[in-house]
Formats: structure tokens, sequence, C-alpha cells
DNA sequence: ACCCAGGGTCGTC
DNA sequence: GACGACCCTGGG
């Protein structure tokens, strides 16, 4: 049954930024701007209008909790954006850039496997092996007559095998996600544990256990999940590339150690580092 | 047709 | 701690 919630004024939200920053991989554009897609049992579309946000969609549950706690509505961007423009010119500009950012509360399972599937892939190829996994192993939605997939549980994925995976275009990420995939069906708690853990280097440390999650992966699944770190700096590519234009100025980027990008972003950005690496992110990316 | 890069990690040295 | 390999695909 559909369900409608209207958010009137609210500032820091465009579709548009919060979907294409790279955060997440199951959001599609619709022809008229507005976004459609699915998280936990739910397909939503979300447009904006003016300076109104309707969500509109099926919901396993009450769809302005849903959103409320998946869109991070309770959080206060303005407050964080005016903390970090104060700190140097150039992120001001890349917050002018990407002012309708926000960092969604992603269920933890569905950002593990995604960014195990990240590593040296790109975006559209990335998406593209979610929906497959999707398709084959999670739940079929159907609204307004077209079909959508929910993320499948460990439960589902687990009755992949290896070459399952392989054939869905994993690629050597294969064996990766299905060890991972073990562990957390062998371990119940495992997840939950994880999110009641409140030392980040410790959590850190759990994370880098599972098979596929290295430094980068693992503080992604910190920064975009539920777990909600903030403070963490994911390093990749672009990031690596923008703090060296910016700040470093080294010839080959490649050079540039990580932990020299380490100390300066916690320098810099503090506590917030996280939330600024997304706006300089998604500024190089498509500035 | 060819080459390159992509939200890196892993095994080996 | 520094390499190279790794599966696949879209874009130059």
């Amino acid at each position: 049954m559909e369900q409608k919630y209207i958010l009137e004024n609210c500032k820091s939200f465009e579709p548009e930024h919060i979907f294409e920053c790279g955060q997440c991989f199951r959001w599609n554009r619709e022809n008229d701007g507005s976004y459609t897609g699915v998280f936990s049992q739910n397909v939503i579309n979300v447009k904006k209008e003016d300076s109104k946000i309707i969500f509109t969609g099926v919901c396993n549950g009450d769809i302005e909790q849903e959103c409320i706690k998946y869109f991070d509505l309770n959080t206060d961007y303005e407050d964080i954006k005016t903390k970090l423009s104060s700190i140097d010119n150039y992120l001001q500009t890349s917050i002018k850039y990407g002012e309708g950012i926000r960092i969604l509360n992603q269920d933890l399972w569905e950002t593990l496997i995604s960014f195990i599937i990240s590593a040296n892939n790109n975006i559209p190829r990335i998406k593209g092996i979610i929906e497959r996994l999707s398709k084959n192993y999670g739940n079929k939605i159907i609204w307004k007559h077209k079909e959508y997939y929910t993320f499948p549980t460990h439960k589902q994925l687990s009755k992949a095998s290896v070459l399952d995976l392989r054939n869905l275009g994993l690629g050597f990420r294969d064996v990766r996600v299905y060890e991972t995939t073990k562990i957390v069906n062998e371990n119940k708690n495992k997840l939950e544990e994880l999110q009641n853990e409140k030392d980040i280097d410790k959590l850190r440390e759990e994370l880098l256990k599972f098979p596929g999650v290295g430094p980068k992966v693992a503080d992604c699944i910190m920064l975009f999940s539920v777990l909600k770190k903030l403070e963490v700096f994911p390093i990749d590519v672009w990031v690596r590339r923008v703090i060296n234009e910016l700040y470093i100025k080294k010839e080959d980027e490649t050079k540039v150690n990580k932990k020299e990008i380490e100390k300066l972003a916690k320098e810099k950005y503090g506590n917030l580092a996280g939330i600024a690496q997304q706006y300089l992110f998604y500024w190089r990316r498509g500035a």
C-alpha cells in the first residue's frame, strides 16, 4: 500500500547530491529529476519541489519514521556546513557545490557487502553488480507495475556459490563476498555486536577481519552505514587527488603518503572529517 | 582495435 | 613497507 510523507521547509536536502555522491548504489534518477531506490524492505521515490521534499512509496513500516532515520533528518547539516565552511576556502567551495549532501544511515550488512564490491571498481559497474545480486537473491517488491528487489539478507546471499557470484560479474571479489557472507552467517550476533561497539579503533579492527575489507572499505562502512562515524576519512584515488592538488602538491599523486593525508584531515577537519571528505569527493569528481 | 582507470585488497618479497 | 596481480566494463 502506497504511503506518502512530505517534509516542509527542508534545508540541506538535494536528491542529486545525496544519491550521486558515491555513498549509495541503489538509487536511480527518473525523468522528472526525482530518484527511486530501495532500502530495507522499502521502495521509495524522492522528489524535491521548491522547499518541499516528497517521499512516496511502499514501505514495510511507517514511511515517515523510515525516512527520518535513513535520510538522517534529525541531524543539522546547516550547522555542520557553517563549521566546515570556516575552515578554508577550498572546503567552502566544495560545500557550495554539494550543499544538499546528507550522509545516509544505511544498513550495515548491505554497506559491508557493497563496499567490498567497490574495491578497484567503478560506480556504474558496482551498481550493476548490486542490482544483479538483489534480483537473484533478494525479495521482489512491485510498485506501480514495476519490479524492485531488496538487497539480499546474509541468509539469502548464502545461497550463492563462488561460481554464482563470479557469473554475476563480481570478478575477483567473488571469494571475498562469499567468505564474508559465510562469516556473518556463522556468527549470528556479529553485526549487532559491531553496532554496539563504541570504540572506533576496536570497531575498525573487527571490520578489517572480513575478507575484502581493508582500510578504505572499513572507513566507508563506518561512515556510510548506521555506524555513522563522522570522524573517519576514507582515502580513495579521488580524495588522494584532491588533497594533493589543494594542499600537498606533489607531482605524482600516487606517491602521496597516506599517513600524511590522514594527519592533515584530522588536523583540519577534526571530528567532521568524514563529511568534509564527502563534499571534497563529490566536488572533485563532478566539478 | 587498443589502452586505461575505476570509492583497493591480498599475497609475496 | 613496497610492489604486482586481480575481474570486468565504459570511455578515450
